[in-house]
DNA sequence: ACATCACTTAAGCAGTTACTTGACTATGCG
DNA sequence: CGCATAGTCAAGTAACTGCTTAAGTGATGT
């Protein structure tokens, strides 16, 4: 079992590396093997498969294996819930300057102001 | 000088923690100082400032010290930037979705299909 | 059958993270 | 002044990361 912020947890914390985000931005592009996956990187394959795990339990990627080849592929809903966490307080800040901008117009635009 | 990749590191990791979320998520209310940030917190106070660090080194927050109260508030740009990255891979996956939609629509809807 | 390929597993290691405690430095207030 | 408040700084530590190498395992190609 795995709540929201524990997810919310693995999700940032897996993209916050950039072996991992150039393994996503790789995957938008459609499925992969793991050898596909490691050939441009400089590391070694165990490395990355160790970075394709973090990725799988943060629900970032599934795979599944077919004779000796393991093809990764992206799930969105956990980008999702990052991007939507993102969102949610982004607009929680914008509405809350909007409320501050429509108290100091309240004041008046030539009255006493604060200063 | 901090690139992007850096940046998008440090964002990314620090929202990889539920306390540093937790303050991200009292800050878009409104400013607060560092002991305001502290209370509801089970942590040392020492604790809560280290990570008010990360978050501000991730430029999540910007502080300023006035007398002996350090008052801490949001910059939404580095938030901004978390979610621009999440929201391109997003498109940048459906839109791939798409054209594979298209393909398969292109052999036509009755036509001998794949099965 | 045998070699090769595509991983898999395990161990180990240097560096980082998320805390703690304790000592210290300003304010600010009566 | 004297004492509480609001942080700051430095050390220490246990756990976790991001790698490595080396030794498997189980397909596949010839």
């Amino acid at each position: 079992m795995l709540n929201h912020e524990e997810r919310l947890d693995l999700v940032f914390r897996a993209l916050g590396d950039r072996t991992r985000r150039a393994l996503v931005e790789r995957l938008v592009r459609g499925p992969a093997s793991v050898s596909e996956l490691a050939a441009p990187l400089t590391m070694s394959l165990a490395a990355v498969v160790q970075h394709l795990q973090v990725l799988e339990t943060a629900g970032i990627v599934r795979s599944e294996k077919v004779g000796r080849v393991r093809t990764c592929r992206i799930t969105p809903e956990a980008l999702r819930a990052g991007e939507a966490w993102l969102g949610q307080r982004r607009t929680s800040w914008e509405s809350r300057l909007d409320r501050l901008g429509d108290v100091l117009a309240e004041s008046g635009p030539s009255e006493g102001s604060t200063s």
